[in-house]
DNA sequence: GCGACAG
DNA sequence: ATCTTGTCGC
């Protein structure tokens, strides 16, 4: 069956063009108002992580970490199917629905916790449609999101060169490779950015770290694929 | 034209 | 996303 996706991916490029209208790309918070985000408590991050040969069962994992020390409140792990396969573009229709499911859940718990911006592991307004991975999660569960790939989408019309990397950041001077941050939802990209930038020990931003080590801590010890001869 | 293309 | 050990360095 040749490319069974064709009239899969004309429906979500229709139902991105509807979403992306939502996006609010503006500093909708108080605490993103003040010079040291004073108000802000709670910062999340979710990620999802893959068994070897497995591409339809993961780990999704949510954490809520305190701001500005990065100690970690809450943290949720589950086993999920994904129904929608990986097609680069399109990150939101096989990622966002186990990782809103999480955030539901986290309001039912433990609805105190609930973080005031989210950290998502792709990008958000960067993208060929303007409609990352970002911008759906924040979209769809009305949280300010802040997008952040460890890869470059080759978006049309941006080319891959360091000056052209307005939206690169570098954590520290021993890390030459950047992570690109963009706008998920109700957050502008300067203070994306800013808040990036003072969310990281290390290169990626502690919320998603935590939620990448965590979820594949997990699959490590309930999953283990070697066999016992 | 072919390849590239977040996770 | 995942497969993968040691190794050099602060």
């Amino acid at each position: 069956m040749a490319a069974p996706e064709a009239e899969l991916v004309l429906k979500w490029e229709r139902e991105q063009a509807r979403l992306r209208q939502n996006v609010k790309e503006e500093d909708t918070e108080d605490w993103q108002r003040n010079a040291d985000f004073s108000g802000l408590e709670r910062v999340g991050g979710v990620d999802l992580s893959f068994i070897k040969g497995d591409d339809i069962n993961a780990c999704a994992h949510l954490v809520v970490l305190a701001y500005p020390h990065m100690k970690v409140l809450y943290e949720d792990c589950k086993m999920v199917t994904l129904n929608a396969p990986y097609v680069a573009g399109f990150l939101g229709f096989r990622e966002a629905p186990p990782l809103l499911q999480a955030l539901e859940k986290l309001k039912n718990v433990q609805p105190n916790l609930m973080p005031q911006v989210l950290f998502v592991d792709g990008n958000g307004l960067f993208h060929y449609r303007e409609f990352g991975l970002a911008c759906h999660l924040g979209v769809l569960s009305d949280l300010p999101c802040v997008g952040v790939a460890k890869n470059l989408l080759h978006v049309e019309g941006v080319v891959r060169s360091e000056e052209h990397q307005s939206q690169a950041l570098r954590s520290s001077q021993s890390s030459i490779k950047p992570v690109y941050v963009s706008v998920g939802h109700r957050i502008t990209l300067d203070t994306a950015v800013r808040l990036t930038h003072n969310c990281c020990l290390y290169r990626v931003p502690e919320p998603i770290r935590q939620a990448d080590i965590r979820s594949r801590e997990y699959l490590r010890c309930n999953f283990l694929t070697s066999d016992i001869t």
